[in-house]
RNA sequence: GGCGCGGUAGCCAAGUGGUAAGGCAAAGGUCUGCAAAACCUUUAUUCGUCGGUUCGAUCCCGACCCGCGCCUCCA
């Protein structure tokens, strides 16, 4: 089945394929870096992770740019507070956000730009804008003109034809001539930071460094350009009339963008108590494999209703995955195959495959995985279990890894070594051949107690860390 | 008010014009020195409400109720 998306832009769903050399140039909104990032921005973000893992999965290279935000009100405002530069300000939570990335396993794009290293590139673009008559100056400021792009509106949908005329009063700071109009270059106030430039001293507005740093990298139009649905409008909508209006082109093929996250049936937000970074939940003692799977756990077109209740279900069905993939590595089997069981095999693979290729449906492709599993351990259960069978096995749970990533247990430093814990099982092993069962329970309790599970196989004792 | 999304079992959550995936939780059972893991059985005659179309609707249409997002810088 081909892989296909709904396009936000066509407000249908559209099969996918890159413009040209199996290349997906791909621009993605990053992170405003004034504060550690809450896990609604990590739905997003890993939401993007997944369809780079299955855009690549499904054979394209990746040409993927996101940009971090490094100057805007909000960091101008708290670095001015802080008595901050805004490159001292803006490192701290820019590192944050790559270590809180590397934690939920996000894979870094091809290129991470910063929109303070390229206001050159956005000052020249600016004035090719004004060049065309988009542009005027008030107050020193640079504003877009938005009745000189008839299209603006159509990827929100909103239909600004009888708007236009007359502006409402406005409330910003800034003089418009129409309220729509939105800041190419903001001039500086009392005490803020500015850039000299031919433009007059300022800086920029949010917009245009998406598209100034999306056509620079990735060309004149995009195969996929993707954020949260708060971003539509104006964010979007505004780097579509800015780009097109500078290009003539279609700015991106293909808009994606992920519906909201909400905390317990609720929106989240500081005044309910209900607003999470992804440290506060860390510092709860949750694991980011059980965070990240929950996040990734329903379609991203849909909301998600994030529960700490979800996150304990996460985490035991992460061991629930965990555990299969330890039976498939340690258990004896016969050789050869069984042939039914390999069908079983593919079908699942297929199904997984085919989940995803449907707009990155992930529950579609859990459930999948997780009914294999069932008929899988099945089979081990009643013996038709064969080497092959557990070769393919493990093959498909790769498959699945490759792009959930949960399988692998986040490790703390200073745990008990692989080593001891062999002596540990040999003592017990010894002392249950003795039929000292009491001194073989009692190894396991401290093995427990330092965090290591035992279980009694057919096949030996195999053992695992606990996870939560 | 405009635009967009959603309301499915105790919780999370797929889905299809033909009779409800999956995960978690709960109960019972098999296996086991005891555990653990695993498996089996049970748990929505019903998919926000009311109408309509249809042989048949959770899925299509209409109205209504409720929740969420955007409508000037929030993923």
């Amino acid at each position: 089945m081909a892989l296909r998306f709904y396009n936000t832009l066509s407000q249908r769903v559209e099969e996918f394929l890159p413009a040209r050399d199996n290349t997906v140039r791909m621009y993605t909104c990053g992170p405003t870096v004034y504060d550690y990032a809450h896990i609604g921005n990590f739905r997003t973000f890993t939401f993007l992770d997944i369809l780079r893992k299955w855009l690549r999965a499904s054979g394209f290279r990746l040409d993927h740019v996101m940009n971090i935000t490094d100057v805007d009100d909000k960091i101008i405002r708290n670095a001015v507070a802080q008595h901050k530069t805004l490159g001292d300000y803006t490192e701290t939570y820019t590192k944050a956000f790559l270590e809180d990335c590397a934690t939920l396993r996000l894979e870094r794009a091809e290129r991470l730009v910063r929109a303070t290293a390229h206001i050159d590139d956005m000052v020249g673009a600016i004035e090719r804008l004004g060049a065309r008559d988009h542009t005027y100056t008030s107050d020193g400021s640079v504003y877009f003109r938005i009745s000189t792009f008839p299209e603006y509106g159509k990827l929100s949908h909103n239909d600004f034809s009888g708007n236009l005329a007359g502006a409402r009063v406005d409330v910003d700071e800034y003089e418009k001539a129409d309220a729509r109009d939105f800041a190419l270059w903001k001039a500086p106030k009392e005490g803020e930071p500015f850039w000299p430039s031919a433009i007059g001293p300022g800086r920029p507005g949010w917009h245009i460094e998406c598209s100034v740093m999306a056509i620079k990298y990735l060309g004149e139009t995009l195969d996929i350009h993707a954020g949260g649905v708060d971003l539509i409008f104006p964010h979007h909508e505004n780097e579509i009339a800015q780009s097109e209006s500078l290009t003539g082109k279609p700015f991106a093929r293909f808009w994606l963008h992920a519906e909201f996250l909400m905390v317990e049936g609720q929106k989240m937000s500081k005044s309910l108590g209900n607003y999470y970074t992804l440290r506060d939940l860390l510092d709860r003692g949750y694991q980011p494999e059980a965070i990240r799977y929950l996040l990734a756990s329903a379609p991203y077109r849909k909301s998600l209703n994030f529960t700490f209740d979800g996150l304990k279900s996460s985490a035991i069905a992460i061991d629930r995955l965990r555990n299969f993939k330890l039976r498939l590595e340690t258990d004896q089997y016969p050789e050869g195959v069984d042939e039914p069981l390999m069908a079983r095999t593919a079908q699942a693979s297929q199904a997984f495959s085919d989940s995803l290729d449907d707009d990155l449906n992930t529950a579609e492709a859990l459930a999948a995985v997780f009914e294999y599993v069932r008929d899988a351990n099945s089979a081990m259960d009643s013996g038709e279990f064969r080497a092959g069978n557990a070769a393919a096995a493990l093959q498909f749970l790769g498959r699945f890894d490759s792009i959930f990533d949960v399988l692998r247990p986040t490790v703390a430093s200073g745990e008990i070594s692989d080593t001891e814990i062999d002596r540990r099982i040999a003592e017990r092993t010894a002392a249950k051949k003795a039929r000292n069962f009491a001194l073989a329970d009692q190894v396991r309790d401290q093995l427990l107690g330092q965090g290591i599970i035992l279980e009694d196989t057919k096949s030996g004792v195999r053992w695992k860390r606990k996870s939560s």
